[in-house]
DNA sequence: ATGTGTTCCTGTCCGC
DNA sequence: TGCGGACAGGAACACA
């Protein structure tokens, strides 16, 4: 799914639309996604304002005037879509129909966002404004990666002793909130450490390297917009384009982009999921 | 408590 | 072209 950088991204491309407007009508093409959806979840969202859009790793939040707020998770296959919108001299038709088009939000004015999840692994729930962080979805999360309480002693704490791979480690949305595959193969790779060297035999002087290289893959995917592979893609249907930075992920047997290094990306399968590494220069 | 494997679902791609 | 299998950005859950 999307990871971080993506769902920001799709948070970015929705605020013209959401931020501040009205729903007028909320329609709900099915009775579930991965979850069913809350009780009378399109009569709860008709007629409300939604006040912020916000996110928490890779959830998105819209807090509404109701004094709900509306959680959304991607899943894997998770698309926004933004329509009847004009947006500087561009203007962005409403898409027919589409399969696997789940809810579809009609915004007071015109504008559309139509929520389209192939897979179904994404989810939407409601919960009162106030109680959002410890909605069970949320309550387990650990630190957001761009935020304050992501630092070094952080990394180095919750890694201490732990068994399991540093891969593994980085995945664990209750270590930090917002990596997923993609990114944690990038991070790997920039900080030169194997995905299968063990979190608790890292030294603390790499645990910390960690920090600011997983900041700076955030930051610089957010800037491109997130990485487009297969499904995702941004509110205006546009792709991003930090798949093209990729320096390790999907590059199976392509040469290590490190300078100087003779190395050749490898694929392994750590927990069931792809690590892509050069296990040259990647100890 | 902490670790790994399975599962949910559809779509796409690759080899035969 | 068709068909089967592998694989896909997630993460809860069951089990060792």
């Amino acid at each position: 799914m999307p990871e971080l950088p993506e769902v920001e991204t799709v948070r970015r491309g929705l605020i013209p639309a959401m931020e501040g407007q009205v729903i007028a009508q909320a329609d709900v093409n099915r009775p579930n996604l991965r979850w069913p959806f809350p009780a009378g979840m399109a009569q709860r969202l008709s007629g409300a304002r939604v006040v912020r859009l916000g996110r928490r790793s890779k959830y998105l939040l819209a807090d509404l005037s109701t004094g709900e707020t509306l959680i959304v998770h991607l899943g894997m296959s998770g698309r926004m879509q933004v329509s009847g919108l004009t947006i500087g001299d561009f203007h962005y038709d409403h898409p027919a129909p589409a399969k696997h088009d789940h809810v579809v939000l009609h915004m007071e004015g015109g504008a559309r966002v139509t929520f389209n999840d192939a897979r179904r692994f994404g989810a939407m729930d409601m919960i009162a404004t106030e109680n959002v962080a410890s909605h069970w979805l949320l309550d387990k999360l650990g630190p957001e990666p761009l935020g304050n309480d992501f630092h070094a002693d952080h990394l180095i704490t919750t890694f201490k002793g732990r068994r399991t791979p540093v891969k593994s480690a980085l995945l664990d949305q209750r270590i930090v909130a917002g990596l997923g595959n993609i990114y944690v193969c990038e991070v790997l790779s920039r900080a030169r450490i194997s995905p299968k060297r063990l979190a608790g035999q890292l030294s603390k002087p790499r645990i910390a390297s960690l920090v600011p290289i997983i900041r700076d893959v955030l930051e610089e995917a957010i800037e491109a917009g997130g990485s487009s592979l297969r499904d995702h893609r941004q509110t205006d249907g546009e792709l991003g384009y930090f798949q093209h930075n990729f320096r390790v992920y999907d590059r199976e047997n392509h040469p290590c982009p490190t300078p100087d290094c003779p190395g050749t990306i490898a694929r392994i399968t750590q927990a069931g999921r792809s690590s892509f590494y050069c296990p040259r220069c990647q100890r």
